[in-house]
DNA sequence: GTCTCCCTCCCCCATATGGGGGAGGATTCG
DNA sequence: CGAATCCTCCCCCATATGGGGGAGGGAGAC
């Protein structure tokens, strides 16, 4: 079994080798320190299953897993995670991912997940099993899911603009601007922009 | 040399003692997953110098900094972080930390920040320092920091209060919160409650 | 003793914000 | 073909917000 450490944290690379260093039948193929070296990994040698950190500079992470799994859906990827919020998790499983840990897994959860994505199965750390569901449940409902644009207002809010120049910046009129204002506030549950800004840093649909 | 390593995930917890297993006059003398540990095992064994996460569950890391800095004043403590804003910097070694290094260090520079300080040196990761300095010009300037009441109305923004509520929270009066959120924009150098939350969010002086 | 910071309160006033509607066109999905 | 979702724009209107000032008292630092 073939595998692919990408994290920008060399500490956190070597944690993982560390603790799959004498698991049998798995070997570490190589490693990444961006999306881009991630990619040319992939390019370069057949990999089974990918570790994958959700947060990295430049790509993101989600993002990062959402060209993956277009590009190369015979690969298995494991979310591993500082995260543990249930909004990451869902998006991140809704993108393909075939699982979703957080670095406080020790080895034995890491190669329980390694050995449950590479059968095709989807492993969920057990702390989050619970916080997910009743995150699906709150967010199967319209609320809690921000729409692209709303996201994009969101997060021109949380640097500071006002209505207007967030009209001006997505060259929209400011009418529409506070259309998804509403919006925002209805599917959050807040009533200000600035717990909008809270509630969207928390659970990181922006920034 | 006695090391011991505060971090709650294993996998940074393990990828340390890697790095540092075969590194002469070092010993790990043990690890801790959280701040009570880490006084735990502070009272049980001599401690030359801490590793130290910044970003911890129930007491975070700076207050755990600086309840070690008080207590322990002879224990070194390199901060060992994710973050690299530079406020976050500051702050640590305001609060008495002998260095600090964001984890995609590697080997050999972790290596000489423990050396660094054991000696009584200040290590500063080489990407953090020009970033540093700038905000230091900038902050020791009155700006940057925020007053305990300030912190108090901008969480309960944060939370969706208004003036008038914030009022009422705090049991002074509206007039009163008016001139802290002029304060807080001031030292923020933001102009909308919407971005002061997410500047105090970023740097963690809320939530 | 003076200086600086913090906490507290007040004035004025222009503008942004939040809450309530309605509405048309595009798309995707059953 | 509906139904739902999204993007776009508009109305009205009360109130919160942001920016400018001033001011007194207390605590701690030098």
């Amino acid at each position: 079994m073939n595998i692919l450490i990408v994290d920008d944290h060399e500490v956190v690379r070597d944690g993982i080798r560390y603790m799959l260093a004498d698991a049998p039948g798995i070997e570490i193929v190589g490693d990444a320190e961006s999306a881009d070296d991630m990619f040319t990994a992939l390019a370069q040698h057949p990999i089974d299953v990918v570790l994958l950190d959700i947060r990295m500079p430049g790509m993101t992470g989600l993002a990062a897993l959402e060209r993956l799994s277009e590009d190369f859906p015979q690969v298995r990827t494991l979310i591993l995670s500082m995260h543990d919020q249930p909004g990451y998790v869902r998006r991140a499983l809704e993108l393909g991912a075939a699982g979703y840990l957080i670095k406080s897994a020790g080895r034995d959860e890491l190669l329980a997940a390694i050995t449950a994505a590479a059968e095709g199965k989807t492993y969920i750390h057990g702390q989050l099993v619970e916080p997910l569901i009743s995150d699906i449940r709150s967010n199967s409902k319209p609320e809690g899911r921000l729409s692209p644009r709303e996201q994009q207002v969101l997060q021109l809010i949380a640097n500071g603009a006002e209505n207007k120049q967030v009209a001006y910046e997505l060259g929209i009129s400011e009418a529409t601007v506070k259309t998804y204002v509403k919006g925002i506030f209805d599917r959050l549950g807040v009533s200000s922009r600035a717990e909008a800004v809270a509630v969207g840093l928390r659970t990181e649909v922006i920034e």
